[in-house]
DNA sequence: GTTAGCACTCATTACTCACGAGTGCTAATC
DNA sequence: GATTAGCACTCGTGAGTAATGAGTGCTAAC
């Protein structure tokens, strides 16, 4: 859609201010903050114009006008610049994501998804790396007690997954030995989709002294990798009360009643086909969201992208600023990460 | 204090009554609902007593009267009889809690901590075990990389934790089989608080050869396994705007911001000194919750407290039913985690 | 094409008033 | 002496009304 200049600054002035007051705003605004050298009734009948393009809506006849959610797409996609951090800021947030003296993968992105929810002050989630798309480095076997096994995981993104298996009968260090050797002379640099049966005959068939427990540990192994494992870490969920649109209690409620379902918001941050998303209001899939944003951006572990930060908020979203600070917050883990271990 | 026959029951019916209504309840309801024998002028007279004693208050003038924090209490620790599930929900409990294939301690409070607010309709709160109460079982490092160790620490209480170390010098298989046989000789059956100076210095005489990589190794796990690292786990938070006293948008505020915090609920639920606890209102230390209780129990892993459970609700909650509840589940636990791993 | 003027709409707020639930007190009753 | 009926009083709640003002659309003039 081509837009005339003046009506594209009409927009911008128009989403400017409605994400700074909260308020429909009115064509006598306009005049007098945004376009001092156009008159109100001229701007009324460009913003007439563009609410018949879909792009602001009114809440009532006698109220200023606000902007539609494809209002708001146009503005992101066509007007909007995105407002970066500074270096200095961009140093800042790389410091407080290593401050501590342990950095852990899972310390630094519960750091990240705390930084971020401050930063932005809407609500933060960060999805953890998920074992499935990963590939073994290492899978080691430690022998607890005669019948219990822990069997430890590494992969190549970091992620250090445990297993704990009950061992049919005995086993002693030697067993448990020939077993560490083999698994993981077979299993090292596959992803959990390789483990197929061919692979796990070809494993079994050096076993059959010890089949039983082989069997075992391959299934509750391979149960366990399987899984999806990716979680979701949520902050600054009570930052949407800053907002008028929450002040509704059956608006509040809907909003974190859908951040309490980890599922639902598993399944929109594990979408990593985009590096870069928003959906906005009705573009989510999920009617509880439908007046809400998402912002979205994946980042990478030893270059290989491995999971997703984002915020979530209402539709009026400063999107230039949290876009820019979660493109800046990615490409700093990325850069974190990308010699792990 | 010792109250009459009569005003225990009026005790009784005022706070069986408000937790059922929410609202404040009136002598001719008292009078028509629970005591038919009396006139709802006697209820007065008591109910100006019971207030006078502090047991009851008055919102407004006109208004029934609702228990006040020493009401509660009182009904609590004198009148209430508590109400346990019965053994076809215990064993539905027991059933629901190890469904799944995958039973590992964190899967297990997982559920634990959802079918607690699943039933109770609170909010529930769990705490995991801690490392730093336990006493390590197994300690055994892991070379994924020349210069890259992963010590896998299993505890007692079935918790396995992982490290991640960096050695300032390369490392084979060799020199990892001798540290892991000393560390594991050494430190086994300690707790946390029991490693001190003349642990670390005598294992450190044995190592002589390799004692940059073994201070790199012990004070990174060291460090690791002393910070605190009980986790507290949360279920149904949005359950409270199923109650009229979360209406109110600052107080629904309050209560998910204290939620959120982390940090204070793990203070609170680490203690447990008591097997069993209940606060109501001011009995609270934090001024965010000082018109909540919480109800809290602990369990046990190999017969030694490991965790908390618990849940916290509006001051007007169904004690007799929530305290029967978490006494049932922290039973059930106890058993379930009676041996581990 | 732009703007001034004006009638019209409609959410918001303040105000009033009637209603009713519940109390405390007094006097009569058991 | 304890219990109860009767009654005046309090106070929160909800409905109804009116004034206010922000903002619009339309028309006619510039």
């Amino acid at each position: 859609m081509e837009l005339g200049e003046r009506k594209r600054k009409i927009l911008k002035a128009i989403v400017t201010d409605y994400i700074e007051t909260a308020e429909p705003v009115g064509s006598r605004t306009i005049a007098k903050k945004y376009l001092t050298d156009i008159s109100p009734a001229t701007i009324r009948n460009e913003m007439a114009d563009l609410e018949d393009l879909g792009l602001l809506e009114q809440p009532h006849t006698s109220a200023g006008r606000v902007p539609s959610d494809r209002g708001y797409r146009y503005y992101v996609d066509q007007i909007m610049e995105i407002k970066y951090p500074s270096p200095q800021e961009i140093e800042k947030i790389k410091y407080m994501l290593q401050i501590q003296t342990i950095n852990e993968l899972d310390k630094i992105i519960k750091r990240t998804t705390k930084l971020i929810s401050d930063i932005t002050k809407y609500t933060s989630a960060v999805l953890t790396p998920s074992v499935r798309k990963s590939s073994i480095r290492s899978l080691q076997l430690i022998r607890v007690s005669d019948y219990d096994i822990v069997a430890v995981v590494v992969t190549d993104t970091g992620i250090i997954k445990n297993v704990v298996i009950k061992s049919p009968n005995a086993v002693d260090d030697s067993k448990i030995l020939k077993l560490n050797n083999l698994l993981n002379e077979k299993l090292s640099g596959l992803t959990i989709n390789d483990i197929g049966l061919t692979v796990i005959s070809d494993i079994q068939s050096h076993m059959r002294e010890y089949s039983e427990i082989f069997s075992a540990i391959i299934s509750v192994v391979y149960e366990s990798l399987k899984e999806d494992d990716a979680e979701v870490y949520l902050e600054g969920t009570t930052n949407i009360f800053e907002y008028p649109e929450y002040d509704d209690k059956d608006k509040a409620r809907t909003f974190l009643s859908f951040i309490e379902d980890k599922k639902s918001l598993t399944n929109i941050f594990s979408d990593d086909t985009n590096k870069f998303c928003v959906y906005i209001g009705c573009e989510n899939e999920n009617d509880k969201i439908k007046d809400c944003s998402i912002v979205k951006a994946t980042y990478n572990i030893a270059d290989k992208t491995a999971g997703t930060i984002g915020i979530i908020g209402p539709k009026r979203m400063d999107y230039a600023r949290v876009i820019g600070i979660l493109k800046s917050i990615s490409n700093v883990l990325s850069e974190i990460f990308e010699k792990t271990l």
